[in-house]
DNA sequence: CATGAATGAGGCTTCATTCAT
DNA sequence: CATGAATGAAGCCTCATTCAT
């Protein structure tokens, strides 16, 4: 986009300084799509500096490892997600089987339908071999997710919305569960030409999922 | 199955001859963990063989390449499961529910609660550095699972058990995704010590899911 | 030597073992050459593989790393040359200057002649990038040489042939200092066609250098 | 020397200026330091310029490659320091016993006790890999410092100090060699804390060592 | 059949050198 | 002049594969 030789000289500078602050974006971005597409260890260093645009020595002036980059790849797209549905849960007033389909959208469409849904497969993949990732990852997502699920469902219980369940978190994972596999699959056999893609329309699996759930958790009136 | 006894006790001692005739099966075992562990990159022939219990040379003379030996623990692995449930299906008698809790119990039993719940993951890890195999997974697994959960669906739409959903393959999936994902956890963050375990028992998540959908499918009779 | 094809297959099968038990020695012996004559940063794996006529990978299925190697080649440079001598001195029951003269002979065969001389060079030129050699070169080498020199020079003391001399250590050091000289120059300048050789006749030179040693040691009975 | 304060203090300031006359000097000495203690292969240009207080790119402003920088700083090392002692023997009136004294503290002073010693640590470590060197240093030192000696040997026997020795040449490396040696084991072992200094006090172990020369070469008199 | 020593292509990483600012 | 971002050749080390025993 902005590669093309600059027509003016006149900017103050920006060239070369502007490509050094986005570099690491550049770089995060590319290791991302190779680490989820090949794996961790499938993934060489030359592709991601050829597909950030950079020759492979470039690579390690922003990150001093292969496995620094997987680090900072990992941190880099795991922030700020859930906080945002947080707020959503806090400041909605409807009922909570519309907010939970508005959640739910929020999250394809920032999440699920962008490049950081790659993160899910990356993190299955890699976990066993970089064993810090794992409390890393349960302490920055699985806890604060299942903590905001669970909410959710309380608040439906408590305005009368949703009957009980015997087991509230594992209520939350029968929730969140088809929506990390849509991911999962994505980046797998959704992303082969050869096998026909299984879930053809994400968003109304979402819905229909959804539904279902609600139907099962409507607290019966009759 | 095949690892009984040799018949003739004749020859000069079964232990020598049975490790002979297991050593295939011993060789895809070992590769199955590892694979599903590490990844198909990072584990190393000598691991395998040395999990195995023979030399690295040994295995090369049961599969021609590391790439081979993957296929094959594929293939091994993906055969036999779907078409047990699918006699079930034809031969129960009782109501869809129930079958449908039998069928996962089955599935849970001889699938997700033993090593070879770890092909999912490695279906998932692998399927985009060899594009083979999303064919063939395709066609060996996921077609023959979708006809089954449809038509299980089916049964219960045709008993008057269940409403009709606008797209039963979605509901299929909404079933059946959160069971993988329950072999997924158990081969990545479930397998690391650091974090707690996040689904403490399988069992009774799936009696918990089952509920929850099934709760969402009743014909309402209202 | 022995690398031609073995004409007679008759014998018990050594060609493949013996290499096997001959390649350690023949690494170590490269690796002195090498590291010797370019040090250690700018001698390349490769080059000590070819030097032993194995390919690179070789080398570490006995040395796992370049550093080990190093520290293999010193420590198997540096044992038994000092504990001859030392039997020689307590065996010995001519003059002093005549031990002193054999002690030099001896040394100058087993070591100076030999690859081994190198070895000073190489501590010298790496013991700053590997503290570790410090503390054993000193102990191992160091010490005991001191030890043995100023042992000798007590027993011309003792005997009535030597004056006592004010720091017996710096007359020992005067005593050896020109011998090790000798080792570097033969692996520095000495080794240089450029430059005709400073030092022509090493066995010439020690004689000088002790005769002049012992004329400023011997008691004068003036 | 040259370093002195310009002498029009009408410009801006003389910091920035001095400081441009002084950086080759400064980079000389920065590269003798790493050289000397790291070799040359294993001391990195980034290195060489942080010592210098510069950023890498400006050493290429002085020396072209790193290669001109080693030979520069060899050559900057290796002049006027034996004219010097040779301006002293034609001058010295007194016995040759005291002008050896005299020759050797002078060199001490200048060359050994300064960072100039190391430059024969850096000779013997690399000549080798840049024969170049080779012959440079044999004229420029090892020609001249000879010559030198021979005549300062000459000078006693002249005198009817010395006795004759058979091979002068020898003899003068008796002298010469421990004070390298000096020389060398202050950059090598002498520079490791782990391994406790083995000379302690180099001038009183010169004095030493001149006198047990001296003590070899006198005329004998009876 | 089984072994494990040997190979060498390939990947991660370093660092001398260049050049736009 | 000085900077430091960028480059890419080169070196250490790994590991899939081969093959003599």
């Amino acid at each position: 986009m902005s590669t093309s030789p600059a027509p003016a000289p006149a900017e103050p500078g920006p060239s070369r300084r502007r490509r050094k602050e986005a570099r690491p974006q550049e770089l995060l971005d590319a290791a991302l799509d190779l680490f989820v597409e090949k794996g961790f260890a499938a993934t060489k260093m030359d592709d991601v500096a050829a597909r950030a645009g950079v020759s492979k020595g470039t690579v390690y002036l922003y990150f001093p490892s292969k496995e620094e980059l997987l680090k900072a790849v990992i941190r880099h797209n795991l922030t700020l997600t859930i906080s945002q549905v947080d707020d959503l849960v806090d400041q909605f007033e409807g009922s909570t089987a519309d907010l939970m389909r508005l959640a739910a959208a929020t999250w394809w469409e920032q999440v699920g339908a962008t490049q950081a849904s790659g993160i899910f497969k990356l993190i299955i993949t890699e976990v066993r071999n970089f064993p810090d990732l794992a409390a890393f990852y349960a302490q920055e997502v699985i806890e604060p997710g299942e903590r905001l699920l669970v909410r959710l469902l309380q608040r439906g219980v408590d305005r009368g919305e949703f009957r009980t369940t015997p087991n509230p978190l594992d209520t939350a994972h029968s929730l969140i569960f088809p929506l990390l596999m849509l991911c999962l699959h994505k980046h797998s056999i959704g992303a082969c030409p050869s096998a026909d893609a299984i879930v053809h329309d994400p968003r109304r699996f979402i819905d229909n999922h959804l539904d279902l759930m609600l139907q099962g958790l409507l607290a019966r009136t009759a």
